[in-house]
RNA sequence: GCCGGGUUGGCGGAAUGGCAGACGCUGAUGUCUCAAACACAUCUGUCCGAAAGGGCGUGCGGGUUCGAAUCCCGCACCCGGCACCA
């Protein structure tokens, strides 16, 4: 440390040898790489960005805890072996520089980076290579380690980790745990213990479902009892198994087409036993604290239209001919009750077994529409059934316009209307919404249309579509018709009227009620996997889950010698997973005690998905060594606690792309509302503030078989473009090896240094924006460089060229005024313009020619530092100054110096411009006007026309308009 | 189909009611050099013009305003999300 700390000369230049000799001391590559490499030991090794913890082993300088705090975070890396692209670190970059701005504004900065390693993509390389994923997973975080490292990013690297680690996954698996022992107290709001639950059966406070008591229940049956309330549980249900992959899916990992998100493999729908995270139970919450965050409006949208709350009522139909049979609908238009002139079951309601009658009715017969051609309806739904389970989800999107179903042969009674109305079986029809089954009211819904078409059923309108209306369904507002009987009339209510009358009547009755539906569905948790955390889970000899006591965590991932996925025929729906942990006997069963004395126990096999360990990582930045603890509360309410305009507290700027917008962000704003609920954190919500920045784009160049070819050898000609002889294509794209465009920062570092891809990086535009990557406008950075070292440091003799002294009035002025912008753009993350206002005023130092006033050298080196740290030390030290630059205050603009000392007014004829002046800027409006007016231009402009009306906006603007 | 975001020079972009094109790339010319590269300087939206100067110009059509890239209405196209959600 000492060595760097008192040699900072550079030695070593590089460029072509001519300019080598012309100027021995020019910023060249070779030097910036010289720089760059000894700033980052030296940083390294004096733990510059080390941020102190108020206590315990990353408690530091009490001054320092003192100041503001900035939790500034980025969505942590998927360490894949393909190493980094240029894309990759737009938003480490940009999270450096803001945090590096904050640093010098007075704020105690937390900004680490870990690895989110376990999962699919891991997985599927270590098999694909033939190694261990630890072993190729562990040389991936190294190889991107170092590319990171090179950047220069101001990461306290002592709170950095690895999801893979076990002493991370221990408490991933202890969350897992918090959550298996809670249950969600709906009259509280909260989740609480899951001893509290058992104490009111216990006491009889709460019935049991069956309404035995607890006492005489057998320990299956109060293990079932609570998993219907755990907020982690197994259970048996239609979920999404996709064999390609060998494994079951959340819906957030399902395509719309029905096609795994990774692989593009097809998905089905498969009755399995699998874990799953009661997410639904916080419906309201998500949605509701989603108002107090700092997000980008349109992720805050998605999350509502995934959580998709929507109002409406619960409806009782009775079962003709069975006194004792409901079918309870729910809908958003109760309203249009007397129009329901049929009802639909998804295929995996469990009431229809019960409804089938024996024989086909008089109405059905003759009509193989309805009955498939079926001899009965056991027989027809059966088929039916069949179908519509091997169907895939794609098929079930492509066939979605042509409604399928049959007819059960069996009918409810509409209660409004006492009509009987025949009960059908389609897949158009849901089963995980709702209550699985609809009322089906063709006249007000496109697809109850579609489906009473295609079989025959009749149709009535209860709103009044309006004049004109040639279309088929009416799903707008307009006045109730057709919808009286001797007890109540909706005829003439406009809809929402209509529906809260119509509810009252139901409720009145008792066959129906007010109701919210969500759209979301529990997380589907479990994965047939090997590269996961293993559930701290054990089955005893009844099936009966057991928690592991925090004692036995964390559960190590056994080594095995296959772990690869048990994987099948992408198309066969006729499998069955496998997990790779449960071909490991010897781990699987186990003798334990966990308390009442040494018994068998069989582990649970499957593993958590990969979303399991970005659930709450930026907790364990906070205390990253802690052994006792998750996190210390004192040390997490003061990184994440609420605060003023935080209601809910979080982290200050979280940093990653849009595709998250609804699975991990989703996920860790649960996970953090159950650690919040039970008391682990005094923060109710993960991230305050989110920013998404944009893509990084790159141009795909494609010959005539539509493969790509590398685009470096793409050549530009006449406005087209050839490899070769051979025209080719140019279109907009990702970047990535597999479309032979990707640039890496290591070869843009080598070529013009880190901190000019940095500049470029932050340049290109607007961080939030998409756009495109061009390798040769990073010289225009590297340009801005070169002028501010020789602004500084003379290219021949290396000597520091500034001088004491006043700089010139115009020079302030240059420079105030680039402070006061730049400090306005970093504060609002605008980093393209703040590095515009740089250039201006290092291209006015470099125009004025002549030394460089040291007191303008040092300001302009203190503005540039955060997006180029590596060049800002340097100089910072070259002026003489023995400490970094990383904790040097951002300079302070003076407004007396902030204004021009002229303005330069237009005068405008009719929004013409036609004239300037050069004016004070405090110039009064009546003064302007008159020299306005009497300009000489002016006056010949208006060529003797009088003036009808004249705006001033002194100092810079005077509209005329003319008679 | 529904929802959200966007469309400004040859290119990335700036300007959020007040001089359109800051800053950068590209290109042209010049200085330096035996030469080239680098660097530096000047110019670089478009049309007319030798120039001075002027016309046009922010996807298209309309509107509000003294004044619109910016606000409003309609349309086209592009990008993203959702999609049989009752």
């Amino acid at each position: 440390m000492s060595e760097t700390n008192s040699s900072p000369v550079a030695s070593g230049t590089g460029g072509a040898p001519s300019a080598e000799a012309a100027a021995p001391h020019r910023y060249t590559a070779a030097m910036a790489a010289d720089i760059e490499a000894r700033w980052q030991d030296f940083w390294d090794a004096d733990g510059t960005y080390e941020a102190p913890n108020p206590s315990g082993d990353l408690a530091g300088d009490a001054d320092v805890v003192a100041r503001p705090k900035k939790f500034i975070m980025d969505m942590f890396p998927y360490p894949s072996g393909a190493g980094l692209h240029v894309g990759h670190p737009l938003g480490y970059i940009a999270t450096d520089v803001y945090a590096r701005y904050q640093r010098m504004t007075g704020h105690n900065v937390l900004h680490t980076l870990g690895f989110d390693a376990f999962g699919l993509p891991a997985e599927q390389y270590a098999v694909q290579t033939g190694t261990h994923p630890r072993v190729s997973t562990e040389a991936n975080i190294e190889n991107m380690k170092i590319q990171l490292r090179r950047l220069g990013l101001g990461h306290d690297k002592r709170r950095s980790f690895a999801t893979i680690d076990p002493d991370y996954y221990k408490w991933t698996q202890w969350i897992f745990l918090q959550i298996f022992n809670s249950w969600y107290d709906e009259s509280a709001g909260k989740a609480r213990p899951i001893e509290d639950l058992v104490a009111q059966f216990e006491s009889g406070e709460r019935a049991t479902p069956t309404g035995r008591p607890w006492s005489e229940l057998s320990a299956v049956e109060r293990a079932d009892v609570l998993g219907g309330h755990r907020l982690a549980y197994a259970s048996d249900a239609p979920v999404n198994w996709c064999p390609g992959l060998g494994t079951v899916l959340a819906n957030e990992e399902v395509t719309a087409d029905g096609r795994s998100e990774r692989g593009n493999f097809p998905v089905f729908k498969a009755n399995l036993r699998q874990w799953n995270m009661r997410i639904t139970a916080y419906a309201d919450r998500l949605l509701d604290d989603l108002d107090a965050l700092d997000w980008p409006e349109a992720i805050k949208l998605q999350q509502r239209n995934w959580i998709g709350r929507s109002e409406g009522a619960r409806i009782d139909f009775t079962v003709d001919g069975d006194d004792d049979a409901r079918i309870t609908v729910f809908t958003t238009r109760p309203d249009t009750l007397f129009g329901a002139t049929y009802m639909v079951l998804a295929p995996e309601h469990d009431l229809i077994d019960s409804v089938l009658p024996a024989e086909w009715p008089e109405e059905a017969r003759g009509k193989d529409a309805w009955t498939g051609g079926a001899a009965t309806p056991a027989e027809a739904v059966a088929e039916y059934r069949k179908q519509a389970q091997t169907k895939s989800d794609v098929e079930r999107q492509t066939e979605h316009k042509d409604k399928t179903g049959v007819f059960t042969g069996a009918y409810a009674v509409n209660p409004v209307t006492g009509t009987r109305i025949p009960v059908f079986v389609a897949d158009y029809v849901l089963m995980g919404y709702g209550t699985g089954a609809i009322m089906a009211v063709p006249g007000q819904d496109e697809r109850d249309w579609e489906f009473a078409e295609a079989f025959g059923l009749p149709i009535v309108r209860t709103v009044r579509p309006p004049e004109g209306w040639e279309g088929e369904a009416f799903t707008g507002q307009g006045p109730a018709i057709n919808s009286a009987n001797d007890e109540i009339s909706l005829d003439g209510l406009e809809v929402a009227e209509a529906k809260s009358k119509i509810t009252e009547w139901l409720v009145a009755k008792g066959i129906g009620e007010a109701t919210i539906n969500f759209r979301l569905r529990d997380w589907l948790f479990s994965r047939q996997r090997y590269w996961g955390e293993p559930f701290p889970i054990v089955y005893d000899e009844d099936g009966v889950a057991h928690a592991l006591p925090e004692s036995m965590l964390p559960l190590e991932l056994p080594e095995v010698d296959d772990y690869s996925p048990r994987t099948f025929d992408p198309d066969d729906a006729d499998t069955q997973p496998e997990t790779p942990l449960s071909r490991n006997a010897e781990w699987v069963d186990v003798e334990l005690d966990l308390g009442d004395g040494v018994k068998r126990y069989r582990r649970e096999t499957n593993t958590m998905p990969n979303w399991a360990g970005s659930c709450w990582y930026e907790l364990r930045y906070l205390d990253p060594h802690n052994a006792d603890k998750l996190v210390d509360p004192e040390v997490e309410r003061y990184w994440m606690g609420p605060r003023e305009g935080q209601p809910h507290g979080g982290v200050d700027l979280y940093v990653g792309g849009a595709e998250h917008a609804v699975l991990h962000l989703l996920y860790a704003r649960f996970w953090s509302k159950v650690l919040y609920d039970l008391g682990h954190v005094s923060s109710a919500e993960p991230f305050h503030k989110l920013f998404n920045q944009g893509m990084i784009q790159a141009y795909v160049y494609r010959d005539a078989r539509g493969f790509p070819v590398p685009a470096t050898e793409a050549e530009e000609r006449d406005g087209r473009f050839f490899h070769g002889d051979e025209p080719v294509r140019r279109e907009l794209g990702k970047m990535g090896k597999s479309l032979k465009n990707a640039v890496t920062p290591d070869e843009i570092a080598a070529e013009y240094g880190a901190d000019t891809l940095r500049l470029y990086e932050m340049a290109m535009g607007p961080l939030d924006v998409s756009r495109p990557w061009d390798t040769r406008a990073v010289v225009g950075q590297y340009r801005l460089l070169q002028r501010l070292w020789r602004n500084v440091v003379d290219e021949t003799t290396g000597e520091v060229t500034v001088v004491d002294g006043e700089p010139d009035e115009a020079t302030l002025r240059a420079l105030h005024k680039a402070i006061d912008g730049v400090g306005q753009d970093m504060e609002a993350m605008r980093f393209n313009t703040a590095i515009a206002k740089i250039t201006e005023l290092n291209n006015h130092l470099t125009k004025t020619g002549g030394p460089v006033a040291r007191s303008v050298a040092e300001r302009l080196v203190l503005l540039i530092a955060p997006l180029a740290p590596h060049i800002g030390e340097e100089l910072w030290r070259r002026l003489g100054h023995s400490g970094s630059v990383v904790h040097q205050d951002f300079p302070v603009a003076d407004p007396a110096y902030v204004v021009d000392e002229t303005v330069t007014c237009v005068v405008q004829i009719k929004g013409k411009v036609k004239a300037r002046l050069e004016v004070s800027p405090a110039i009064a409006d009546a003064e302007l006007e008159a020299l306005a007016v009497g300009d000489p231009a002016v006056v010949a402009a208006l060529g003797g026309a009088g003036i009808r009306k004249v705006i001033v906006r002194a100092p810079k603007l005077v509209n005329i308009v003319p008679a």
